[in-house]
DNA sequence: GGACCACCTTTCACTGAATGAAAGCCCCGG
DNA sequence: CCGGGGCTTTCATTCAGTGAAAGGTGGTCC
């Protein structure tokens, strides 16, 4: 056969995007066909138009990488680098009161996406990285923003399976909606070495006209740390930020 | 007709991410349509998909905007928030001891793009945005990415009209030549009122295995300015990447 | 040197995914 | 109630896209 029941051609060059992560930010041809799902000549031909419009970058060892055009495009989304924007400020002003890590994330379907990070280079070094993803059940930050999302989005978080991190990772359901029940009631999330044993967060939501958009949080040594005592700087600076975005 | 000479179904989505920009980041879907010169049908069943994959996100309002998707994979380019996560700390260090405007860029073809910008709040306010693009003739980063850009890319801009700013802007070709010949041989770039009359910016390159990757600059009030001072401080930042980068 | 391998690029005959005109919705304002 | 502007769906048609296969290209090993 010449054309058999495919995808369609947008959800192939989705695909090939797609392919790329953090842990394989650079790919062969071969490669990136494999992971679309695509024969390599498919691949090959939607992989060209894409480096012809700057999507995609050929570099000197022959692999594929994203293009700056993807990033700049990128850079316009409202959530992404638009928050990054307005919120930058306040980040720096937090990191410059407390030393410590900084971070700002806002909910993507039922994982957290993290838009900026101050790393404190005397803090306690966190693993996560902007533009890259984490569960939302055990950070500070995921905390926040699960217990503020809709009723149907922690339904489905708390009906799959919660993956453990440490041995304080809250994976019971029942316990973690009591979680989100206090999240809500005091106006801030601890997440006490949930996600490693080393840190501690304390997170505050950032309100925008139509509820809860995104979460700031502190991540600190658990050792050194008093979330009593952080609480109040980080819904302070979530609140700033609220008021910047027309929220309550 | 049913099915025109037209163009590939790829150049399509492009030419509906092309639509975006700083100036209109939330676009209707027939003014979508229209920008990327696409049949209204034909544009709604492309943007579907591209908001079912989260390329696109649609508001309450009916506008469509880029999605957080798309910000992740473009974060994933190396020379966007890759080269911006290493060269942040030094920007900062930066701004810590001048406590003016810091700038980093790289050149995409004839023009370049900012990557991160450092607002000071006292600093003389700049109109460029992180992820915009810029004139290579005019700014103290453009200079230095022009200066040691492959010949071609020179004879191109060199060859087309420059554009004037301020009546201190280059647009002699000739000059212009000379004052790429000057930035090569002092190894900094000053542009004293070239993009607006407030302003004066110093900027040096960044070096990569390969030869220069992206610039690095301060923008100061031209009354305030000295640049032969200011070079030695964005030269030093400028080598400290460039180590960083396995270049010089 | 030449046989092999891995990867990339082009060709070719075929076909179903994509097309745009047109008609149907839906909501708002007069 | 009608008109207009924007969005969505239908439908007959066809060309852009397809994948198998063949043709480079460059590197490694014997």
């Amino acid at each position: 056969m010449r054309a058999q029941p495919g995808r369609s051609v947008t959800s192939k060059v989705l695909a090939l995007l797609d392919a790329f992560s953090a842990a394989s930010p650079a790919l062969t041809l071969s490669e990136l066909a494999r992971r679309a799902g695509l024969p390599l000549p498919t691949a090959y031909r939607r992989v060209a138009e894409l480096v012809a419009w700057g999507a995609l970058e050929r570099g000197d060892d022959g692999r594929y990488r994203i293009g700056l055009r993807l990033w700049e495009v990128g850079s316009l989304a409202p959530r992404g680098l638009g928050l990054r924007e307005l919120a930058l400020p306040v980040l720096e002003d937090l990191y410059e009161v407390t030393h410590e890590n900084v971070q700002l994330a806002v909910r993507q379907g039922l994982e957290l996406v993290f838009i900026e990070r101050i790393a404190g280079r005397h803090a306690v070094p966190v693993l996560t990285r902007v533009g890259g993803r984490f569960a939302l059940h055990a950070t500070g930050v995921g905390l926040v923003l699960l217990a503020h999302a809709p009723p149907e989005v922690q339904e489905q978080v708390l009906a799959a399976p919660l993956e453990r991190y440490t041995e304080l990772t809250v994976t019971d359901p029942r316990r973690l909606r009591h979680c989100l029940a206090d999240v809500r009631r005091v106006g801030y999330a601890v997440s006490d070495r949930q996600v490693t044993m080393d840190a501690l967060s304390v997170a505050a939501p950032i309100r925008g006209p139509e509820g809860v958009v995104a979460a700031i949080s502190l991540v600190v040594a658990h050792d050194r740390a008093n979330p009593v005592a952080l609480a109040p700087l980080v819904q302070a600076a979530g609140r700033v930020l609220s008021r910047a975005l027309g929220g309550s």
